[in-house]
RNA sequence: GUGAGUGUAGCGCAAUUUGGUUAGAGCUUCGGAUUGUGGUUCCGGCGGUUGAGGGUUCAAGUCCCUUCACUCACCCCA
């Protein structure tokens, strides 16, 4: 049996690795103008920058990591994330002190063992932005403007923006007592996994989409009443910064993320383009990780984007991946004694980089034309034309066609295209 | 981890309700003819252990079991 790509994986095949480019360049030329700065991080990590970072008790962290100790004996993980080695790499590299900020994004693989379905796969791929060492609800803004920016260029319609605050360290023990005791009360009404959360992550319980928590959730304590001073203050400045920039958005006090780090802000962008998975960004305010991490105080927050599910929501919507990829020409042989010549005028248009492709599979002349179909000109040239040292170059698009010198074909076709 | 559906040529499909000769066309590819030197048309060739393994049967692409893969959903998230 022929081996396979290990599932939930996938090749990007030539037929979209172009699409893929365009939309991380379009990706990146957003970030520069919101003045972030690439950066390149490692794909593996200490197993403990996830288990302390995303949070012991997500499902990221116990059932999803791709977990190896290492010939040194290290526990190694696959990142399933980006956030938590940003972080890491900030805290190492001193980006982030003496109150200097650091804008900071990135793109890469991604893995998660979880079952493959429709806009989910093991490794997958995100396009990550965070801004660190900023308190200040404006940088939450920034964050979120930056994501619609990205999804706006790339032309994505129909998008949902969700946000919420979800409290920080101070306020959120005192909500987490609150809902604990009110579903404590309704401990019988509660699935079972619902049940296994109530001790662990009662906000989870929340989220869950079986009917009977959703209803009993209807009742739950509202997360805004709890909130402190400073959150709800915050919460208000990011609410008045996205309008002041006339998104809409909307508000979602069920809206909880699977990873223990965030604060205060978070936010989702869906797509109803994309089946169950309907999320194409997610992100929010991070005030604790960089302490989970055994790090100095360092507020930030940030947003990932799947490639993968923008890619199919773009193919959906018939988006433009702006132009396809194409060669400017093809030389052809006449017969086969013409076909050095035709490899060597080749080279010459290569190494004044005009793409240009020849046969090298000994293909007849009829069959070399119909690969020149896809290109722009077609040089053609057979021993007869070597003798008289001249080749035939044909304008695929409008038919016209000329001869002259080989010797001159270089610059006629510079000048062409 | 749970559930449902699917698996036949490189691709997308067919194979007569209820198992029955040598599993078929189309597109692609390759070759030939024709077209002024590609695109059109015609002819021909290559291409399959029916995902894999086992079972039932005189007979299995078709029925049963196992396994693998894909798809979608739960869950979770991007």
């Amino acid at each position: 049996m022929a081996i396979t790509a290990p599932r939930g994986t996938r090749d990007i095949l030539p037929g979209e690795s172009w699409k893929w480019n365009y939309i991380i360049n379009t990706a990146s030329e957003t970030m520069k103008d919101f003045g972030f700065r690439e950066i390149h991080l490692p794909i593996f990590e200490h197993t403990e920058l996830f288990s302390r970072g995303v949070g012991e008790t997500t499902d990221i962290v116990e059932k999803e990591m791709y977990t190896f100790i290492d010939r040194g004996e290290r526990s190694i993980t696959l990142r399933p994330e980006a956030t938590a080695g940003v972080m890491r790499s900030a805290i190492e590299n001193n980006l982030c002190v003496q109150n200097s900020i650091a804008k900071l994004w990135n793109w890469g693989p991604m893995f998660r063992y979880e079952r493959p379905q429709k806009g989910r796969y093991r490794q997958f791929y995100q396009i990550d932005a965070e801004c660190l060492g900023v308190q200040n609800p404006f940088a939450d803004v920034e964050i979120i403007s930056l994501s619609i920016e990205i999804f706006r260029r790339l032309g994505l319609k129909n998008l949902e923006v969700v946000i919420n605050s979800v409290g920080c360290e101070k306020c959120r023990p005192i909500y987490r007592e609150k809902l604990l005791n009110y579903f404590d009360a309704h401990k019988n009404e509660l699935c079972e996994t619902c049940l296994t959360r109530l001790d662990r992550n009662p906000l989870r319980i929340l989220d869950c989409k079986k009917e009977a928590c959703s209803k009993v959730a209807d009742g739950a304590p509202d997360i805004y009443d709890s909130l402190c001073d400073e959150c709800r203050e915050h919460f208000e400045e990011v609410k008045k910064g996205l309008e002041r920039l006339n998104f809409t958005y909307k508000l979602n006090k069920r809206l909880v993320r699977g990873l223990d780090y965030y604060t205060k802000t978070a936010y989702e962008i869906l797509s109803g383009d994309l089946g169950a998975q309907n999320a194409v960004a997610g992100g929010g305010r991070y005030d604790n990780l960089s302490t989970a991490i055994g790090g100095n105080k360092i507020p930030g927050v940030g947003f990932a984007c799947g490639i993968d599910r923008i890619m199919l929501v773009m193919e959906q919507q018939n988006c433009s991946f702006g132009e396809v990829p194409k060669t400017d020409v093809y030389v052809a042989a006449l017969d086969n004694e013409a076909k050095g010549a035709a490899q060597s005028l080749t080279y010459e248009l290569r190494k004044n980089k005009i793409s240009a492709e020849c046969d090298i599979s000994g293909k007849s002349f009829k069959a070399q034309m119909k690969n020149a179909g896809s290109c722009n000109f077609a040089c053609i040239i057979g021993s007869e034309e070597i003798a008289k040292n001249s080749v035939s170059v044909k304008n695929l698009s409008d038919g016209t066609q000329v001869n002259i010198p080989i010797s001159e074909a270089v610059e006629y076709i510079n000048h062409q295209v």
